[in-house]
DNA sequence: CGAAACATACATTCATCATGTATGTAAACG
DNA sequence: CGTTTACATACATGATGAATGTATGTTTCG
């Protein structure tokens, strides 16, 4: 029989999505440096030509993989924030959201790891603040933080990125998990005004 | 006239000292991936022999030139430690001083962007821990920290890198400077009693 | 028919390994 | 004590295989 009539941009967007599928799970498994674009090509039943024809190559579909994770993450954690009224614990919740996601090893690798040296830093935090950094610095506004909120909302990133890579390397994560939460709070404490 | 007779120990050291300090600067300049081995040993005036004799290939030459950068980055810090008598001001002292080393370009490309994804998250922290960590859990303790100190250190240092890379990448660094300190101390103050 | 989507074949770059050569070191021997 | 012999270390060179990118062909849709 006669394969089914698609139109083009059903096809364009399907094999999009199954290389960004693919890539994501194989970069995720064994990291941007280990996985080979045939790799990924064989595994989503297509050749180099489809690679080459929708990305430029490895590395931009790396991005694509990238982006679609980071919508992926912001997602949520807008999920959480958007259920709870009080804004000083929905910034906290957030945080707790974040970093069950940050644990995730996919995100450890791909988003917090490989990202920055394939893409370069400025590309990678250009990313990274279009999509989680805003949520942050509205949530800490909204908890009643007045200065210097852009940079702060950064350094606070960086700290609960930090304890989210503790908590997965860490042989046992509950442990981890109580220890940095409780560290996290110490440090925000001077912020928060109450 | 004959070579001068060198010991095999120092035509050994000779070697590797060149070695790091091409690998340093290549790598520094433009990342781990855009650097070839033959490259390095060419500007090393060697040969790909000599680095897979001395080492087991490019990425443990990295692994060198990385541990070879942060034991010099500790000893500027705990050199500047040592000459302040009051243990919070050191502390302020120290992270001062080691903004001022992160913010350099080899610094950022070499230990806080390539590191991690090359030598993996573990290895990585394993030797940053070993070097500039510990110093830092000291300073906390002698500042009066108690609890989680571990921990908070990590996640202070991770702000700490962070904001040298804010610096690094902002168009006005000094600028960038005053507000990153402002936030730091705003994040820390929480912590130190008094 | 023309253009977009995809496949196939080829060129090139690069890391690594196997093997060869020279230099240094130390022990045996006279 | 000097020399030779045996061995180890340091480095060079050529081959190999893997991986990326490009150029060109073929199919599918509008």
């Amino acid at each position: 029989m006669p394969p089914p009539r698609r139109s083009q941009q059903d096809r364009s967007q399907a094999t999009r999505s199954q290389l960004v599928a693919v890539g994501r799970t194989l970069f995720a498994e064994r990291g941007y440096a280990h996985v080979s674009a045939d790799e990924i090509v064989a595994a989503a039943g297509l050749t180099r030509g489809a690679l080459y024809h929708h990305y430029g190559g490895k590395e931009e579909l790396f991005a694509a993989v990238f982006e679609n994770l980071e919508a992926e993450l912001t997602a949520e954690v807008v999920a959480a924030l958007g259920a709870e009224p009080d804004r000083s614990a929905a910034l906290r919740l957030g945080l707790g959201t974040f970093l069950d996601l940050c644990s995730r090893p996919d995100v450890v690798r791909i988003a917090l790891t490989d990202a920055p040296a394939v893409l370069g830093w400025e590309r990678w935090r250009a990313i990274e603040a279009a999509q989680g950094l805003g949520v942050l610095v509205d949530a800490l506004r909204a908890a009643g933080v007045e200065r210097d909120v852009p940079t702060l909302a950064r350094l606070v990133l960086s700290a609960v990125i930090e304890a989210a890579l503790l908590i997965a390397h860490h042989p046992q994560p509950e442990q981890a998990r109580a220890e940095a939460e409780r560290a996290l709070t110490a440090l925000l404490a001077g912020l928060l005004p109450g």
